[in-house]
RNA sequence: GCCCUCAUAGCUCAGUCGGUAGAGCACAUUCUUGGUAAGAAUGGGGUCAUGGGUUCAAAUCCCAUUGAGGGCUCCA
């Protein structure tokens, strides 16, 4: 959004949200009259309104609801603000605990109704419209004649945490949509569908891409030959990128004893999110939820030099992490994973020059994908977390920061900062994303160390003679193969670039009679380095291309009568363009340059 | 992990009031030998997620478990 748009915030639909909010808390009232009240702001697409409610509700309910706000839209009734006192806000809200909680929070100042920070101490404001006051700073519209009632709707109902915070009371969340008419409506609903049909999870079934088995557990796809074939060719990529940039390829092993994550300081930080150790002769092992402190030994083997950095070690290293049950998705998020993985030694001169190739390394791979849509967040420590969630050395965390604060700017590169998003160990730069139905996700990331290498003691003997500790670069610009995987499915909507197609031509004989002529093109094609097949069912040739055209298949070389007889092939292309009785060669040549190319054309 | 919802054939989904299951696609066979997104007929295919309970009787009602979805929290 550009500046000069106006922000969400000032607009009409923002309070018309706002207002709706309002209108919904007054009808689950009346039905609810011992219900306590939250808050319920204007969110993207929509509001919400968190309720302690007396007992569940159901689906079935949003529609009484919905038809309640439609009736009290009808009245018109006026927002009408109040600024009050403390002491009659609390008199107001005498039965309602969350609000008297929220109106001690403005009274001390430092944060708002929602409980977001503030600069300076807030008024305390009521509106009031029809039976309903809530505790509220505003914006409203000036009536509920404002809310079209034909453009609103109740969506779902959710469970929230009291002020986001896991350990207070789960709230029932309702969530709702509207708009200023209701054609906006439609289209937003009709954004919905669209999106559901890019959704990775639902192309990964239909393209045959992975799968996920209840007996094999959940968060562990298993990748059909098709997505086998999309993860080949990146890891291809990736080992080519990686080779011309200086990268070393290094293995290790799935699993390590109990002192290397007690020693790499991961276990104490991420212990619930690993699986359980097994133990063996007394001795504990973990599965590996990360590589860096194999790396980190890899490095350690033999005395370092300053004429040796940088060092970068690279792995496509399979880890495994616990993550709660409720929080898998998809392949966006899994329990099984295979890493982009890399980690850069380098001395503090080099710091900035390394961290922005692999900055430059991201752009490169978003170039060739046309990746244009993501932000670039600075994950920065928070001063009260040190020594809890973050390394406790306030000195190094500054300083690092300071560093990727300036590579960046001297980079060029735009970017949000994001205050205590830091890993443990050090700042980083996340990548940005978001899936076909709206949710985040960081794709690639570029992280600073300063911890580890000085935990595991790794040096490297400078120009002047003294041991010096390196500053460790983590990186994974194409992420792992699962969220990348889910992530291009979305991006592309299954029509993948000629060299990313599992499968990359498909030779449909009209008869029969060609099946013989049809397979030895495959022959041909296999031998060119064409992933290539043919389709000899018993289907008449339409069906046969609507099947292809399903697969999204690139090309499907047609060949009947009149090509075997001549030698040559008719292709169609996806995108359903035509180049008939060509001969065989011409098309090998078009296929193998786009692929060799890697393309994004056809 | 927490709140809510859901689970019927390989896939997408019907299944009323509780009376032991249906469609389309896919698959197999046969007919059809076709010119750029579905030719036709016939057939096979289900411990209705799993385990309990209520009932003369459960896909259907109740409980638990497993898995999935929408959120919240979390994401080295």
């Amino acid at each position: 959004m550009s500046d000069q748009e106006e922000r969400y915030e000032d607009s009409q639909l923002y309070k018309i949200r706002h207002s709706a909010a309002h209108v919904m808390a007054q009808a689950v009232l009346e039905f609810y009259p011992e219900a306590k009240y939250t808050i319920g702001p204007p969110v993207e697409n929509g509001f919400y309104y968190d309720f302690d409610l007396p007992q569940p509700i159901v689906l079935e309910d949003l529609e009484k609801i919905e038809k309640r706000m439609r009736q009290i839209i009808a009245g018109g009734h006026p927002f009408v603000k109040k600024v009050i006192s403390g002491e009659e806000a609390r008199q107001v809200f005498k039965d309602q605990p969350y609000k008297l909680e929220l109106i001690e929070g403005l009274e001390k100042g430092g944060t708002d109704e929602y409980g977001n920070p503030l600069d300076e101490k807030p008024e305390i404001s009521v509106y009031q419209s029809d039976a309903f006051t809530d505790l509220c700073r505003g914006p409203h519209v000036e009536t509920t004649r404002q809310i079209n009632p034909s453009a609103i709707k109740l969506m779902s109902i959710a469970g929230a945490y009291w002020r986001g915070d896991e350990h207070n009371k789960m709230l029932t969340r309702i969530y709702g949509t509207a708009w200023r008419t209701p054609d906006e409506l439609k289209n937003y609903l009709k954004m919905i569908e669209e999106a559901k049909a890019r959704d990775h999870r639902k192309l990964g079934k239909d393209l045959e891409i992975f799968i996920y088995d209840e007996e094999v557990g959940p968060g562990l796809p298993l990748w059909l030959p098709r997505g086998g074939v999309i993860i080949e060719e990146l890891e291809k990529l990736a080992k080519e990128m990686e080779e011309k940039a200086g990268y070393l390829r290094v293995r290790t092993p799935h699993l390590a004893k109990e002192d290397l994550f007690l020693h790499s300081g991961h276990l104490p930080y991420y212990a619930e999110s690993m699986y359980p150790p097994m133990e063996l002769e007394g001795t504990k092992y973990y599965v590996k939820p990360m590589n860096c402190p194999m790396h980190h030994k890899i490095y350690g083997a033999k005395p370092r030099s300053y004429r040796d950095l940088p060092i970068r070690l690279a792995e496509y290293g399979t880890c495994y992490r616990y993550e709660k049950s409720g929080e898998l998705f998809g392949l966006m998020r899994v329990r099984s994973m295979q890493m982009n993985d890399a980690h850069i030694y380098v001395t503090e001169d080099q710091f900035e020059q390394e961290f922005m190739g692999v900055i430059e390394l991201y752009k490169k791979y978003f170039d060739l994908f046309g990746i244009e849509k993501y932000v670039m967040r600075f994950s920065l420590h928070n001063k009260e977390g040190l020594g809890k969630k973050y390394i406790d050395n306030e000195r190094l965390w500054l300083k690092t920061e300071e560093m990727v604060r300036r590579a960046m700017t001297n980079g060029s590169v735009p970017f949000v900062e994001a205050a205590n998003e830091a890993a443990f160990y050090g700042p980083k730069i996340d990548v940005q994303i978001w899936s076909a139905i709206g949710k985040e996700f960081t794709l690639a990331t570029n992280q600073v160390d300063f911890a580890q290498p000085g935990r595991f003691d790794l040096k490297y003997m400078s120009r002047e003679g003294v041991e010096e500790t390196p500053l460790c670069i983590h990186r994974a610009p194409l992420s792992t193969h699962e969220r990348m995987v889910g992530f291009l499915l979305e991006h592309y909507a299954g029509n993948f670039p000629a060299w990313l197609s599992p499968e990359q031509a498909r030779v449909i004989p009209i008869t029969d009679n060609q099946n013989g002529y049809a397979e030895g093109i495959v022959r041909q094609l296999r031998e060119a380095g064409i992933r290539a097949s043919s389709d000899v069912s018993s289907n008449r040739m339409n069906a046969k291309i609507r099947d292809a055209q399903l697969m999204k298949t690139p090309y499907m070389l047609v060949v009947g009568e009149n090509e075997a007889s001549a030698g040559q092939v008719s292709l169609r292309v996806r995108d359903g363009s035509r180049q008939d009785n060509i001969p065989l060669a011409e098309f090998v040549a078009r296929a193998k340059d786009r692929i060799e190319r890697r393309a994004p054309e056809l």
